[in-house]
RNA sequence: GGCCCCAUCGUCUAGCCUGGUCCAGGACACCGGCUUUUCAAGCCGGCGACACGGGUUCAAAUCCCGUUGGGGCCA
């Protein structure tokens, strides 16, 4: 297999959405399988939109990812962001000059021209093509503008662009997820390459022309992206015709939408990899999801990011959209959670609650993680452990005792609840401290009053954490610490037990 | 509106190219049960789809045409 030189190529807005991060992944799993390069450029053309923070943002989430790449932007530790590699810059932003000189060069072969209309103008015209039920086509003058015409309507006030001359020709896109899908020629329009200079700071290429530009001069061959680009890709095979570059590959990727088969938005919950990062998902899991989002060979699921790179070929590529179902992702993270070794789970968790510090958690307590990682094995992600046993690391005296359970676990039967946890306060209070004692001490306990284990244990549980839901009693009380439980059980005793 | 693309369980999909082995397989979700110290996890079982209509063929989820639906681009 050819050796290929992928990119990935986000404008600089916000944080990595899923969709984009899915793109990365299978441009970085093309390059890795082919033993290619990998190359990650800023697309910072669209002005409006710029978001000078995002690319940090974007760099930190591939990161984290484990996305790594061979050549283009990075941020350096300082914060500040570089370039890496022989063709940069790697921000569109800074390659005006190049853009500007191609734009050049097919003014002067012929195969574009000056052209001044307005905005407004032109949306007429589309909308008189609409009227017809016709597409629109931009009308090429008999004899292009001169450049002294550019000038005169520069002059006049009048935006001057530069349009491709678009020959009239079907054009075939040799797609290796959708096949050929030809564009008829009666479809294409001569389309804009480089927009108005509208401040006087130069003129700015765009999307199209700088997109070409780039992949061509930093010697991408492969080109996949979302199926959104598929209705463009003509103009760009244009372009690199009439620049002379060499034809890429294409592979379009069907696009990923919300549950209600919408175009996937913020509204209905996460949709930034950052997000998911934040609510305690694991990155192999986040990777191995969205790989299957479009990609699948047999019945085979499950995935490490080195397995996939051995795995991946467009073969696997489908081509109907796909649903973005969080409960799947959710099962797949419990899974990666369950194959995960501690030193693993252990760091990525401490990186959870570095980005949740209301957490109440210490992250930086390594051992006290590693038990509590032991003590909620089953776990599905880093925000069940702190709902389950963040009430642990609240003071003794600030927790809240949920009425249903203090009722129904402690005050029931005329508070036979709070009668075990009488008995049991001073058996505890001399006890070796260890899950596995504190938990043999309550089976004798329970079995010398033949009760079930949960008569006993379930009023400590609501005792020390206020709720009916926690690890194991005897991995609880053993995180708590003797101290705490104790004053715990007589805070409960006082309180709770008030009115029993 | 024009053009392009897509169409298997609620969801992700396998199968489709090379028609019969498919009264359609897996996973997630859902429902039921087991596991009784809770929750999550785990185990067992269940429900559940070839969009519709025409062809072609001895035979179609698989090939062809149309319809409908969905998506994308032009914006």
């Amino acid at each position: 297999m050819d050796k290929l030189k992928t990119r990935f190529a986000p404008s600089p807005t916000g944080y990595l959405h899923v969709g984009g991060a899915r793109t990365a992944l299978f441009n970085y799993l093309l390059a890795r399988r082919t033993g290619g390069t990998f190359l990650l450029r800023i697309e910072d053309t669209d002005q409006a939109r710029h978001d000078e923070s995002a690319v940090a943002k974007i760099v930190d989430d591939l990161r984290w990812l484990d996305l790594d790449w061979d050549e283009g932007v990075d941020v350096d530790p300082g914060g500040g962001v570089v370039g890496r590699g022989p063709a940069g810059p790697y921000r569109q932003s800074q390659r005006l000059a190049i853009y500007q000189q191609h734009v050049r060069q097919l003014l002067e072969a012929g195969q574009a021209y000056y052209a001044f209309e307005t905005g407004e103008e032109l949306d007429a015209m589309r909308q008189q093509a609409r009227a017809r039920k016709e597409t629109f086509r931009y009308p090429r003058p008999e004899r292009f503008p001169s450049r002294a015409d550019a000038e005169e309507a520069r002059a006049a006030g009048r935006p001057v662009a530069v349009r491709l001359a678009v020959p009239d020709e079907d054009v075939t896109i040799h797609d290796d997820a959708f096949g050929e899908v030809t564009m008829p020629a009666t479809e294409l329009s001569d389309f804009i390459i480089q927009k108005a200079d509208r401040d006087g700071q130069g003129a700015w290429p765009t999307y199209h022309l700088a997109n070409v530009v780039d992949d061509a001069m930093m010697g991408v061959n492969y080109i996949c992206r979302g199926q959104e680009f598929l209705g463009q890709t003509w103009r760009h095979v244009v372009l690199r015709a009439a620049l002379g570059f060499d034809e890429p590959g294409y592979c379009h990727l069907p696009l990923i939408l919300d549950m209600e088969g919408r175009k996937l938005s913020k509204r209905d919950g996460a949709v930034e990899v950052h997000t998911f990062r934040q609510m305690g998902y694991l990155p192999e899991a986040l990777v191995n999801f969205i790989a299957l989002l479009g990609w699948k060979v047999g019945d085979r699921e499950t995935y490490t990011l080195d397995e996939l790179a051995e795995a991946f070929t467009t073969d696997g590529i489908g081509k109907s959209n796909a649903k973005f179902d969080r409960d799947k992702l959710l099962a797949f993270n419990a899974d990666a959670v369950a194959a995960a070794g501690e030193d693993r789970l252990s760091a990525a968790f401490a990186d959870y609650l570095s980005l949740n510090d209301e957490a109440a958690i210490p992250a930086g307590d390594e051992d006290t993680l590693r038990e509590l990682l032991r003590a909620c094995e089953g776990f599905r992600t880093f925000e069940d452990i702190v709902a389950k046993c963040g009430v642990l690391f609240e003071p003794d005296d600030a927790f809240a005792y949920d009425a249903k359970a203090v009722k129904k676990v402690l005050a029931r039967n005329d508070g036979a609840g709070f009668a075990v946890l009488g008995e049991l306060r001073d058996a505890l209070a001399s006890c070796d401290w260890s899950a596995g004692a504190i938990e043999t001490l309550i089976r004798e306990y329970a079995a010398s009053h033949e009760l079930g284990m949960g008569k006993v244990a379930q009023p400590l549980r609501v005792a020390v954490t206020g709720t009916t839901v926690s690890p194991g009693i005897g991995q609880t009380l053993e995180l708590l610490g003797r101290d705490k439980t104790l004053a715990r059980i007589d805070r409960c005793l006082r309180e709770a037990g008030h009115g029993a």
